[in-house]
DNA sequence: ACAAAAGTGTTGCATATACACCCATGG
DNA sequence: CCATGGGTGTATATGCAACACTTTTGT
């Protein structure tokens, strides 16, 4: 192929990350106002471009730590976005990731180079954002919802002792439905994506049993 | 953005199709001979370069026709490839999608401006592909045993008028085990991808009921 | 009439759902 | 001593897997 054909040339990579959280009950993600054009003091998800010699794994945990100071949280691929006008600039290719955090262990930076500030915005009150962040956020949402219990997405949210009750209201907040709370737990200790985690804790009225999910989800082949 | 700094130029996009298909009960998958450097003369999946101006989709339509000739049938993403050094050339991103097609309703170009050859291969004797594409080739073989039955990722290989024995076979071909004939019949009607088709045919020694996929897959959301 | 291919049925096990009940603690 | 929150159990329905039988048709 023609390096300098210009029908290949000038594409880039954008990396965007819809990142999730549970704050006191209510499903949030983590939003960024750009400081320059295209979509100047717009709001947008996470992300930025992706350079030449990194991974788009590798791009965006840089782009993360960047504009947002988070560093150390996973996150899954679950789309790409390729309408060539998505940037009013050049021809950006979007690589779309996933992950859901604790938003009381991290300390979001509100001013970076490119971003002028930084905050966490209840789901249903998202509209307006800058490129075609409102289908990313969407399609974001509705993957989480339904790989909530056949992986390990919450990992980040919950990284280790954990009760079971706190994991089923955060549970409940995400899928915004309510959940029998027995059959969570048996639902969840079944699929083994979770295991105990040693001791007891006393929060609460009565004492509850810590858990943390395994290092790999579960995949269910039929057949 | 600054276009013009060289930490984002010189990004291309791949676009790579695992087109598989089922030849008399072997699982096969669809591989181009390059006429051209990198990777002269090896084989690889259908593929090539994303234009500026067209969607990964639209960019994946235009390099089957051009290299194989195979014009209408669809495609579903299941991964990106993104290690710098994937291709020698420049940093070239992958975006990967599956098919499953009819290899006796197409008629495969094997010289074209670009590939010297092109053959059906079975996927066990596969190896030493050009770029990274034996690994996106087996991503691509274990999304498709996973998503077999729960999409209509098979439509393309019976658009309509198919009778459930030879989908039967044909799903065994894939998944490469026994599965049992009545159980088949009972979960493929019951998950409703596919419904009626009319009328009988009469090939074999008794007639058989038609079938045809239904437009959407389906979606089963836990909760 | 028999073999080969298509269709239908039954039974048992596993999983899911919708419930009720017991235990520990703080006020 | 009771309200709150955490843990366990059970009955029913539903889904899935393993199995046997009937029907049609070509030879």
């Amino acid at each position: 192929m023609d390096i300098n054909n210009p029908l290949y040339s000038k594409q880039g990579i954008h990396l965007v990350n819809a990142l999730f959280t549970v704050d006191r009950g209510k499903f949030k993600v983590l939003l960024i106002k750009r400081k320059n054009q295209p979509y100047k003091d717009k709001w947008i998800l996470v992300g930025g471009a992706c350079y030449n010699n990194e991974t788009v794994e590798n791009g965006m945990k840089r782009e993360m730590q960047e504009k947002t100071g988070i560093t150390g949280v996973d996150f899954q691929l679950f789309g790409v976005y390729s309408n060539p006008n998505r940037s009013p600039l050049m021809r950006m290719l979007a690589v779309a990731f996933i992950s859901v955090i604790d938003c009381e262990k991290v300390k979001v930076l509100t001013q970076t180079q490119k971003t002028s500030d930084a905050e966490w915005f209840e789901i249903d009150k998202v509209k307006g954002l800058g490129y075609d962040h409102d289908e990313i956020l969407a399609d974001a949402v509705k993957y989480l919802k339904k790989n909530i219990f056949s992986s390990n997405i919450l990992k980040n949210l919950f990284p280790h002792n954990f009760t079971l009750p706190l994991l089923h209201k955060a549970s409940e907040s995400i899928l915004g439905k309510k959940i029998d709370r027995r059959n969570f737990r048996k639902k969840l200790l079944s699929t083994h994506i979770i295991k105990e985690d040693g001791i007891l804790t006393q929060k609460g009225k009565k004492s509850a049993k810590l858990y943390k999910f395994c290092e790999n989800g579960v995949e269910k082949l039929k057949f």
